[in-house]
DNA sequence: CGATCTTTTGAAAGAGGTCAATTGAAGTGG
DNA sequence: CCACTTCAATTGACCTCTTTCAAAAGATCG
């Protein structure tokens, strides 16, 4: 949050959600986050909206004794750091290196209740931050191993927009944080799908995966 | 939803939070559940916005294989079947015989964008609901079951406006669904903390809690 | 007061976690 | 360009927390 300078204001494109979110032209900047960098900390306050350009980014909340849950990711195109208080109320880091688009939070949440279009779309937002967390909920209270791995690359299929290869931007640390598990884990239920034909790595580090059976992961899913 | 008869209808209290929430006098009736009635189901249109007047309320999904996940509980005070599109989510149901205010839901979700009070309110609701489901996926994803029956009975403590008595009005069943375990184990979860001295049950089905010691509740809840 | 539901308790089993070692990838600096 | 270090992912052996299965005691209700 400190080295946010003016060389990197400039007007956004005009396509850019971040406009539609707020019902009207913002002036917004563009800003660069290294791999493994904290975008903003739990407690912080608000002062900007993101949008990620490209890249990934992972919101997670702490234990004082370090267990980690990691609440969200944000892939290209996803808007966070929506929040009505005044302070986050988690912590938000780049996975990858990764390009954001920011505006003042006061562009597009009014204090004074007039814009009603962005306020609308502001609840729109948020009810499916909503929705996302609930299902979230029951995949982290009431589903197995399997049906937890499953469900997330069925999820990341979907939201990456898939060429036929999920490529997948975070570590298996960061998918075990999100579904409830351990690394170790995750990785055994990896290699026991791509022992069933399921999956087939091809990455270097099986980052790289494609999908051989969406029917069969749609049925372990659950 | 069907026996729901205009003999129900008359003038809220003026003291109704639902009227702060649409920012104007809404007319609404009172309606009364039967204990284990469905009040809505997932997938049904969203028809009314409701308020706990006594009683109390579950929100829950479930699996195909009928594993449960208890999204929230709703107690006296309590908003709820707040949604953003034309459908629920969950099912919900009450606990106990209960008494709920409702609303159309037109009061207050304008479709237009012109009531912004209700519109702001709206905001601030769905996003103290998204911030309850944050804490409690990283209940879920992260907690032990002592940590997780511990946050419990402290949230059910503060939610419930204690005086000095935690009456529960839930069964165990519903409980275990809320922090994804089984009925046996919150049972034993139970019966350790009173066995610690940290609770005293008072009342014939170990409903009735006095917090003997909530810094060891709060210690144990992590 | 008999039938049903809820809660508790015990014993056994299992899913996932912990610990430890190996392999492979990715930087880093000489 | 190549040792050297560090980090990420996998795999195995073992362990434990929670679940499962079963039974009994306690409420609740018609």
């Amino acid at each position: 949050m400190l080295a946010r300078t003016h060389e990197n204001t400039h007007q956004c494109p005009s396509s850019s959600e971040l406009n539609a979110l707020a019902g009207h032209n913002v002036f917004c900047s563009e800003f660069k986050y290294r791999r493994g960098t904290v975008i903003f900390g739990e407690t912080e306050p608000v002062e900007y909206l993101y949008q990620v350009k490209s890249g990934a980014v992972r919101s997670y909340k702490l234990l004082p004794d370090g267990r980690r849950q990691v609440i969200s990711f944000h892939l290209p195109g996803d808007i966070f750091g929506v929040e009505n208080g005044a302070d986050h109320r988690f912590t938000t880091e780049a996975i990858t290196d990764t390009t954001v688009r920011l505006t003042k939070r006061r562009n597009v949440v009014d204090e004074h209740g007039s814009r009603a279009t962005a306020t609308n779309n502001l609840v729109r937002l948020v009810t499916s931050n909503l929705q996302h967390a609930e299902e979230h909920m029951l995949l982290l209270g009431r589903k197995t191993a399997l049906e937890k791995v499953a469900a997330f690359l069925l999820e990341m299929d979907n939201r990456l927009a898939a060429t036929g290869v999920v490529v997948l931007p975070m570590r298996r640390r960061d998918i075990a944080d999100y579904l409830g598990l351990t690394v170790e884990t995750v990785a055994r239920v990896m290699t026991h799908l791509r022992n069933q034909n399921v999956l087939i790595f091809i990455g270097p580090a099986n980052r790289e995966i494609v999908l051989r059976d969406r029917a069969k992961l749609a049925e372990f899913a659950s």
